[in-house]
RNA sequence: CGGGGCGUAGCGCAGCCUGGUUAGCGCACACGGUUCGGGACCGUGGUGUCGGCCGUUCAAAUCGGCUCGCCCCGACCA
């Protein structure tokens, strides 16, 4: 892609909106726009980033027998009846009515929705277990949408609901997605970490959340150095092994719960066992904050001048950087340089802009592409381009001859 | 919902307290020229229902009331 082109609207100061890092380097970097409070468009770049956290999630779910469906939004009233929450929601639960005056919530979670589905159509033990799961936006008013799209009102979220037998099918399930879980966040370079959690209003018993660790979590996590387990509980710690314990910040982006039967039975979801005995589904529970994960990355990995993208998560891996537009030799270069590395299958972006070098410098580590490739003056004379590695600010020469092998190297290196 | 803050050009702000010329500055934008390895410089130019409504006044961005929106802190959440 050619800089020219792209529609990065790049901020120089901070909008007095924002307050919170990763959004103000969202917004300053062109990735979101706020169009009402906790309400986002995604601009090209920040669509790309959701859109790989996307890809990595959907790759686990699959690989751990998920099968993805697409529920509505829109959602009948009678099934939150069923279950109670119609009441018990409270003013979170966006509600309306249609033109003929039925009730309607625009879903903040599918339980209803999914178990609706798993009465009609589950019928024997023989279609067990069942992992189904969605990525789509939920709506939840929530009482103050803080921290950008950290909190928001309208949010992208993989859900993904496990159907067993029984109590043991259930922990495999469960232990499948923690595992699945484990490699989503693993394979978008995040340093993560699972707690034991509270289950809240969604209901159940056992239940994990999932951390991002980032300074400016809101959540605080003692981690014990010699056993290695994790508590949010500040009392409970690991008294079972006495070790030294280590207090983290993190930002939850998934949780898992083991739900049983607290929505089967009151919906009668009902299935026929080996033994011939109608039983109620066990279900889970599972879900990740796909924006929210966008945003914990930011938090955990900028400097001063802007973001430092994992290279899973990157828009795009490398830019293109010619110093000086109206050298020739530059240009050439840089575009020769681009057109090889998009054939060798990098996402590359050619910063063909007329603006100086040190603009273009500011902006490509605001928008924190992970390797920057500088065609100038050293280019011209000793045929070498410079190499600089975002997050570690690493420089290397390069030969031009051998950029292409280089970055090769360096992208395996960075995706480990 | 309680507490605090903000709303003036596309963005960041000054002006308001103490009402009164044509509402200003920086950035951005358009055109021309000079620059070109860390958000370049010079010149020229365009840009405003001062969030909205009502009121006070000869006169309101400025004073008063109401209202809308946004941000931050608290109780809830991926």
């Amino acid at each position: 892609m050619r800089m020219s082109l792209l529609f990065v609207p790049t901020l120089k100061e901070d909008p007095q909106e924002a307050e919170v890092i990763s959004h103000r380097f969202m917004l300053r970097a062109g990735l979101i726009r706020q169009l009402s409070a906790g309400v986002y468009t995604f601009l090209p770049l920040g669509w790309r980033t959701l859109e790989k956290i996307i890809r990595i999630v959907r790759e686990e779910m699959n690989r751990a027998g998920g099968q993805e469906i697409l529920m509505p939004a829109m959602q009948p009233a009678e099934l939150w009846k069923e279950t109670g929450r119609w009441d018990m929601y409270g003013p979170e639960l966006v509600r309306f009515q249609d033109r003929r005056g039925r009730d309607f919530c625009l879903g903040p979670t599918h339980e209803e929705v999914i178990t609706d589905l798993a009465r009609r159509e589950i019928r024997s033990y023989r279609q067990l277990p069942l992992l189904l799961y969605q990525i789509q936006t939920k709506f939840r008013d929530e009482i103050r949408p803080r921290f950008g799209i950290m909190r928001a009102r309208e949010f992208l979220m993989k859900d993904l609901y496990s159907f067993d037998r029984d109590v043991n099918g259930l922990q495999v399930s469960y232990q499948k997605m923690y595992e699945a879980y484990c490699r989503v966040f693993r394979r978008c370079g995040l340093e993560y970490i699972a707690v034991p959690a509270e289950s809240g209003i969604i209901g159940g018993d056992v239940s994990h959340e999932f951390l991002i660790i980032a300074g400016s979590g809101e959540e605080r996590v003692f981690i014990c150095l010699s056993c290695g387990s994790a508590t949010t509980v500040e009392e409970a710690r690991c008294p079972q092994c006495g070790g030294v314990v280590e207090e983290k910040r993190g930002i939850e982006v998934g949780h898992i719960f083991q739900l049983g039967t607290k929505y089967s039975e009151p919906m009668k979801a009902y299935f026929v066992d080996r033994d011939g005995k109608e039983k109620p589904l066990v279900m889970g529970c599972y879900g990740i904050g796909i924006g929210r994960t966008m945003a914990a990355a930011i938090e955990a990995n900028h400097d001063e001048r802007g973001i430092c993208w994992p290279l899973a998560l990157a828009p795009y891996e490398v830019v293109v950087i010619p110093v000086n537009m109206k050298k020739t030799k530059h240009w050439e270069e840089a575009w020769s340089i681009y057109e090889e590395l998009s054939q060798a299958g990098f996402e590359v972006v050619l910063d063909d802009r007329e603006e100086s070098a040190g603009y273009k410098f500011a902006e490509a580590d605001l928008i924190g592409f992970p390797i920057h490739v500088i065609v100038g003056e050293k280019t011209e004379r000793n045929g070498v381009v410079e190499v600089k590695l975002r997050k570690r600010n690493e420089r290397a020469e390069v030969r031009r001859t051998e950029v292409c092998e280089f970055l090769r190297k360096i992208r395996k290196e960075l995706a480990e």
